[in-house]
DNA sequence: TGGATTCGTTGTCTGGTCGAACGAAAGGCG
DNA sequence: CGCCTTTCGTTCGACCAGACAACGAATCCA
């Protein structure tokens, strides 16, 4: 079993230890909670050593045990322990920039989105404003954490280029941000050492799908993200894609008609100016200050217009490019592409098996978010959470116990 | 250390044991020959577990004992023993399916070509036919293979699409092939039942180029295959892209522009239609005949004419997307793209730069392939030898001893 | 020629999982 | 209602893989 993915280094015995006991963590995480029974037919382990690993989670205060579930008697013999995730186990912070507001929230393992808070922000906001207000939200979130609830890590979606080394903001073209280094601002305003990483947010969005959304199960997907730009995150072999610098998935400046209008990237007829917000803005006389709200704008439209019904088209037809280039089994439609599929469906599929090839395109289906507007976010929660998956142990080590008295002092 | 790539299996010992045994044979088979103290500080292992599974891979048969590499002397202390791919090893069948020929070859560990034989195919030839001639020029080249070494398995290399579940060969477009079971054809004509892989050629080729050509310790790469039509081979985190059917990489069919030429899938400006070997062989005046040694022609070319410089320019653009979506460390141009890149390098050049975004620019190269016409030839052997490197005890097991009797009778 | 360095080899130890045995908790059935 | 069957938790010993320490071997260097 797992063939290494970090490349050539070999095994020993305490490497197997973590990395049982983090598998473990990340079925009971991804369920939710699950008898022990299941997790010795999932893992192909012995009963004896789930036993032990599952203790080891419980000592740690991670999980802890839960009576057999009441609901599914599923015939005879002893009723198999439940593994829950704890109450008051470990937690982060995830964080979705947008372009107009932040979005804090305090999450849980499983998922489970126990305190959130926004606020909006200012489009041409400086760096390190922006940071101060993430950061007032953040303490909001934290402040009703039980005090023996350690804290694992902050994950930060951004809708931009984050260099993947050192989660450097590369570039955010509609928040006008250059090589920002927003980490660290953040944690400078909190005062805080705590492991933060931030990733794109359709990279995000597609992880966050995959591990509790429409994706579950599916190792091959796309979630196109529909923000004011138009980005996309890769799922491939269950993992995220990438990149040589964390720059994969930049799809809304594929090739489009270059015949057409002029990009902001410098170029003649990206998918973007036929698929992004302000083209979209324009075919439905949308007034500039909503175009940050485009979803809810499209989710408020009766009948499409031919303009809209175009763009659907279009939408289609760049997809066919993706669907030819990566072969997913799923593409999700996240951000306002949700809206704008729910009302020109027929033309987004008419356009994609125009220009699809066959075969890739038998074996593709489309979907909308299953997490609704909370894809980026989850994800953020997602890659913070991470490092507990590979090695409970050491997250532990390195989380912070009562962070409430650390940020008043 | 190595996280599962299979998702949600545990790790018991003899997992360890068959994973560390994989991983010395694969770093042994990516450097030919190598010391056992490059292996203990490559594997992070203990040197006594190295002589451990050294020792094994011995009885195995698989490698063999050299002296101290006598020419580097890298310092006092008693020289460490080498560790060298075993001649009467195991080996494997590769055949490299083209549009105008087949060439097969022995292979064996380390990739070195022990035999290789090759003979025309006429592109009109129908899938048994072919078939008998592969198996025939695969007759030929085990003929000398010493008796104790065992055949892994046979590793085809198709032009077209091939299906990951099972290898069928869905569409095979110069070949003029549908749905395809050409691994069972020529099993059949053999009258042999060893393991079969089939995969795309471009896909091979990366994979080739990424184990031992110029993409050697590059994670991140995209082969472009040029032969009649276009393909892409992807590199992510180290493994091959497939996709969810086997069909990733057929960027041959991006949009690129959306006035041009009608291609032979239906559609109107595909990329191929701009850098495709019939598009180029038009722009150079090639007669048709001719078109399947497109790279030969082009190495005879002295000066390149306008026509080339904008079919440069249009690989360069076309580039660019995938430089956008994948964010490659590397870019690797295979086929009659390699000649192609010789004569117009410097417009191939310009039409990345103008149309990439600058972030995933910056950290990508443009390289010619390090293992000439044989990329896929090789990395049809690599698929084939795979499985010594998932569990060598096992695909020993599986593998055919003395293979010339057997086919005799 | 002797010391320092590095490596191969051997035996012992530690740690993780497996397997068998036993008891516990449920369902099914007469 | 009692008993059997099934499945699971728990415990204990066995096994196996790798780590570690010690020793000898091979080389370089002064």
């Amino acid at each position: 079993m797992s063939p290494q993915r970090r490349s050539g280094l070999g095994t020993n015995q305490e490497a197997i230890r973590r990395h049982n006991l983090g598998t473990v963590l990340r079925h009971v995480h991804g369920a939710g909670e699950m008898s022990r029974a299941e997790l010795t037919s999932l893992m192909g382990l012995n009963r004896s050593t789930i036993a032990g690993l599952v203790g080891e989670l419980e000592s740690l205060g991670i999980t802890e045990r839960a009576d057999p579930a009441e609901g599914v008697r599923q015939g005879a013999g002893r009723p198999s322990a439940g593994v829950r995730i704890a109450a008051d186990g470990p937690y982060v912070i995830a964080v979705d920039l947008g372009v107009d507001r932040a979005v804090v929230a305090r999450v849980g393992l499983g998922g489970r989105i126990l305190q959130r808070s926004q606020a909006p922000v200012h489009s041409d906001g400086e760096a390190w404003q922006v940071g101060a207000a993430v950061a007032a939200l953040i303490r909001t979130v934290v402040e009703d954490a039980p005090a023996a609830s350690p804290l694992v890590g902050i994950g930060i979606s951004v809708p931009g280029l984050v260099r993947r080394n050192d989660g450097l903001i590369r570039l955010a073209p509609n928040l006008e941000w250059h090589d920002v280094s927003f980490g660290g601002i953040v944690l400078a305003a909190l005062g805080l050492d705590v492991p933060v990483c931030l990733a794109n947010d359709a990279d995000l969005g597609a992880l966050a799908e995959h591990t509790r959304g429409a994706g579950v199960g599916t190792d091959e997907l796309i979630y196109i993200s529909g923000n004011v730009g138009v980005g996309a995150g890769i799922i491939t072999g269950g993992h995220r894609l990438e990149g040589a610098g964390g720059y994969a998935g930049e799809v809304g400046h594929l090739r489009f008609n270059p015949q057409g209008r002029p990009c902001h990237c410098g170029n003649l007829g990206c998918w973007e100016t036929e698929v992004g917000a302000h083209a979209i803005a324009s075919a439905i006389a949308c007034p500039p200050d909503k175009v940050v709200q485009l979803g809810e704008v499209l989710e408020s439209f009766g009948k499409p217009s031919p303009a809209l019904r175009a763009t659907g088209t279009a939408l289609g037809q760049g997809l066919a490019s993706l669907v030819n280039a990566f072969n997913p089994r799923m593409v999700i439609l996240g951000g306002y592409f949700r809206s704008l599929y729910l009302l020109v469906g027929r033309e987004v599929d008419a356009g994609l098996a125009e220009r699809a090839l066959p075969a890739p395109l038998e074996s593709v289906t489309l979907a909308l978010p299953g997490l609704g507007a909370d894809s980026s976010l989850l994800g953020a929660a997602e890659i913070a959470l991470e490092p507990l998956f590979v090695d409970p142990v050491a997250a532990l080590g390195t989380a912070i116990d009562d962070v409430r008295s650390r940020l008043a002092g």
